[in-house]
RNA sequence: GUGACUGUAGCUCAGUGGUAGAGCCCCGGAUUGUGGUUCCGGUUGUCGCGGGUUCGAUCCCCGUCAGUCACCCCA
């Protein structure tokens, strides 16, 4: 352990246990979202630097993994998806019929130290619609992850939605003689006005001309705060989804692009912690691609969501049985007379061809030992092929069954001892 | 980038100023063809790395690297 090499700081083996639980968040991330109808897509891992710039300013290399190419590029590792799923779809706009439903699940990278769900590497979930300007578009994104979240095995104890809007903020911010300039900095402080002390938030406020009090009672008023939370509420009611969704205009979200209405995905009593965000942001296609495009889309990262799993009791259960499910093989060839080893082998295959999961042993073990290996890698049936082959023995290790057949019969007794279970 | 805590077998951790243990895991076995229990046996460590104090350090001190957590940030 302390010779030999070691992962970089920040990023993570995964070994087969650790592989089935991240694809089965990818599962689960690509059917919720092929039940919307969204269709997968991919960028490249590596992009222009400027690409991050041009969105997040110039400071943002200081998190990205880039360096310069053998061309003399400016290249990072990216850091987030959104910018170039702006430029694939101003590239190509014309070619896809409005609106576009695309996810994508992909790795990303961002130069920062790591802590409890963060590291300098991680999965996410992309999912965006674009060139649909209606809140219906935002309503259905915030239900994917409604679904998504019901799909991992949580309830509305477990986690809510918080929904706000941007545009609420700088309405707001508009009538109380805030010039447009400072808007930014204003939703600044709205930002990390739960973070921040009374008195400091108070002070930044001070020369916006807004008083703390008036900010509270505007948010203790969300629900009636912008016509867009209002529609999305109605949207989500219909869908018997309003349990799951709490206006909450403390949420802003720390970025510039968006536009529009933001949410965020939020645990209960597990720290509350973010585990996906997203929001509305209907300038940044035009700022990358040049051409205007409205757009709405979140994002989930697989460290935050994978350590409430964990945590919490029915989608931990859910997770396991995933894992377990994945790792096993159906039937396990019993190779009990090493005489008989080239028919197993014939039996192994045609069990492969129809479909079943087959294991056997590569060496000559003890029937006891064998019967454990099934065992052990989750075979649900044993097939013995020993001495008095062309007979065999076939048994479902469950309910511990057992019946012999001539072998030219085994697929037919196998569905038979299969189905009683 | 800042701070706190931690760093001993593959894993979870004991331990003592005189060169180390337990449990789990893994491997083998329990009168030669039937499995989750049980029993027996076995392997493994430059005690994170470098330096210092000391007759001597895994244990004390400094540094470093790594980990954990918090802050910052969070696309």
């Amino acid at each position: 352990m302390a010779k030999g090499f070691q992962t970089l700081p920040g990023f993570r083996d995964f070994y087969p246990d650790d592989c089935a639980a991240r694809n089965y968040v990818f599962e689960k991330w690509r059917t919720v979202a092929q039940r919307y109808g969204f269709v997968e897509y991919e960028g490249p891992v590596l992009e222009p630097t400027d690409l991050y710039k041009k969105k997040s300013g110039d400071e943002i290399v200081h998190q990205l993994f880039c360096f310069t190419d053998k061309g003399e590029r400016d290249v990072s590792m990216r850091p987030e998806l959104t910018p170039t799923l702006a430029r694939m779809a101003a590239a190509r706009q014309r070619d896809f019929k409005k609106p576009l439903k695309w996810f994508s699940i992909g790795q990303f990278f961002r130069y920062e130290k790591q802590q409890k769900g963060r590291g300098r590497e991680f999965y996410q979930f992309n999912c965006d619609i674009l060139g649909e300007p209606s809140p219906a578009a935002d309503a259905e994104l915030v239900a994917l992850s409604i679904d998504l979240m019901r799909d991992l095995g949580f309830t509305a104890n477990d986690f809510k939605i918080r929904l706000s809007d941007r545009n609420a903020w700088t309405d707001f911010a508009t009538r109380s003689g805030v010039p447009t300039e400072k808007l930014t900095e204003f939703l600044q402080v709205i930002d990390k006005l739960e973070r921040e002390s009374d008195d400091k938030t108070a002070a930044k406020l001070e020369p916006l001309g807004i008083s703390l009090e008036s900010i509270r009672d505007f948010i203790a008023n969300g629900e009636s705060a912008s016509e867009v939370i209002t529609t999305i509420l109605a949207d989500l009611g219909a869908r018997g989804m309003a349990d799951f969704v709490e206006v909450d205009l403390n949420i802003v979200r720390g970025l510039a692009y968006y536009t529009g209405a933001v949410f965020e995905v939020f645990d209960i009593g597990k720290g509350m912690r973010a585990v996906a965000g997203g929001g509305r942001y209907d300038e940044l296609v035009n700022l990358i691609g040049n051409v205007d495009m409205p757009a709405a889309g979140f994002a989930m990262g697989d460290m935050v969501i994978t350590d409430l799993i964990r945590e919490t009791e029915a989608p931990n259960a859910r997770l396991s049985a995933g894992m377990a499910g994945a790792q096993s093989v159906d039937i396990f060839v019993v190779v009990a007379d090493e005489e008989k080893r080239s028919q197993s082998l014939e039996i192994v295959q045609q069990l492969r061809k129809s479909g079943y999961r087959v294991a056997y042993p590569y060496s000559a073990a003890k029937v006891g030992k064998q019967f454990q290996a099934a065992e052990q890698q989750g075979a649900q049936i044993a097939i013995v092929v020993g001495s008095e082959f062309p007979i065999v023995t076939i048994k479902n290790l469950e309910i511990r069954l057992e019946t012999t057949c001539r072998f030219e019969d085994f697929e037919e007794e196998l569905m038979k001892l299969l189905l009683p279970g």
